[in-house]
DNA sequence: TTTTATGGTGAATAAATATTCACTTATATT
DNA sequence: AATATAAGTGAATATTTATTCACCATAAAA
């Protein structure tokens, strides 16, 4: 029977793997090493590294929209609800930056096959409600929906990146003033 | 003599194969191929691998900054601009999608070193002149520049990915209704 | 023209790396 | 306990890939 925890000693290994050497330079080798198990144990639990690459993906995808919407209450009203959220894929990328430049990795790597993508697609959707809740109650911009999505997230990534390597530390001060840039963005 | 057209023949089939394959699949084989000249001569231009994509991240941020500033006169006002930097911007990534990816890629690949990311750093200074400009005539929020500047280029990268996968043009009124919300979040 | 220097070549070499497999160990089933 | 099934191993293999090098081509210098 395999082991769940061994998944997430593998994964585990290949996100700290990616921070330090790369998707491009991380070999099978580096990630048994890391992981604790022998290189053919990897291809017990995987059929090859695409498809470890591939699953890690999908995974952590997953993950981040779960998190997104942690704590979120649609009776409340719109701009903390979105608030909320905001602060929490904020506060989750920086604390799991490693599974964030996972992703920004993946996303124009050839490792990633179409099926997965499509599959991460889809799972942008609760956004796209949120998006249409917000129009609705004329709160925000009536403007295409992905513009808005576009805007929310790229400045939220580059600001992920910026903190990240500038070593500076993100106060709540500086949260709450770039959240606010973001709101002044997108409200009508 | 060497030659500056081999160059440039070798700089334009490392960011095709990169758009086609990632910088992980890309192998010196395959540049050769592309640039239709032999493996060996890579290494006449070039130390090795990493030699050959260091010097051509540091020639794509110089050039990307050059090409931002076209056309900027200091004497218009703040916003046109403001504006026609902004829209140089997203045309030439939109244009030279490759090259966009490519400098993705790298952002945090072992590829580049330490030295060629401090340049990088360095050419940014402008638009940090820019900010300064735009404050210190009270036209955009008195907030730390750098803040601004993320949420400024994070957007733009993201609608740059958003237009160019999914596949939608992306029409003189969408990049005017984008730049507004970009305005927006940074006007005072 | 001869000489020298430099660009150019691509098969050969040396590493590096993904994957396999014969075998061991653990766990479930009878 | 005996047997069957599946997980785990890591050295050996097959493949891929960066890099070298002995040699050719070209062009400038003598």
């Amino acid at each position: 029977m395999k082991d769940d925890k061994k998944y997430a000693r593998i994964f585990r290994a290949v996100l700290k793997l990616v921070a330090k050497k790369g998707l491009a330079g991380m070999t099978m080798g580096d990630i048994s090493k890391e992981a604790g198990i022998a290189t053919g144990t990897l291809y017990v639990y995987f059929d090859n590294k695409d498809a470890l690459i591939n699953a890690l993906f999908a995974a952590c995808r997953e993950n981040s929209v779960t998190v997104s919407f942690r704590g979120y209450d649609a009776r409340q009203p719109f701009k903390p609800g979105f608030r909320s959220i905001w602060m929490n894929i904020l506060r989750y990328r920086l604390q799991h930056f490693e599974e964030f430049i996972f992703l920004e990795q993946c996303y124009h790597s050839p490792y990633i096959t179409a099926a997965t993508r499509e599959k991460a697609r889809e799972l942008a959707e609760p956004f796209y409600a949120l998006m249409a809740r917000g129009q609705a109650e004329q709160l925000i911009k009536n403007v295409e929906k992905d513009l808005l999505i576009t805007v929310i997230i790229g400045s939220m990534n580059e600001l992920v990146k910026q903190i990240h390597y500038s070593g500076t530390a993100l106060t709540k001060n500086r949260m709450s003033i770039t959240f606010d840039l973001c709101w002044d963005a997108i409200k009508a």
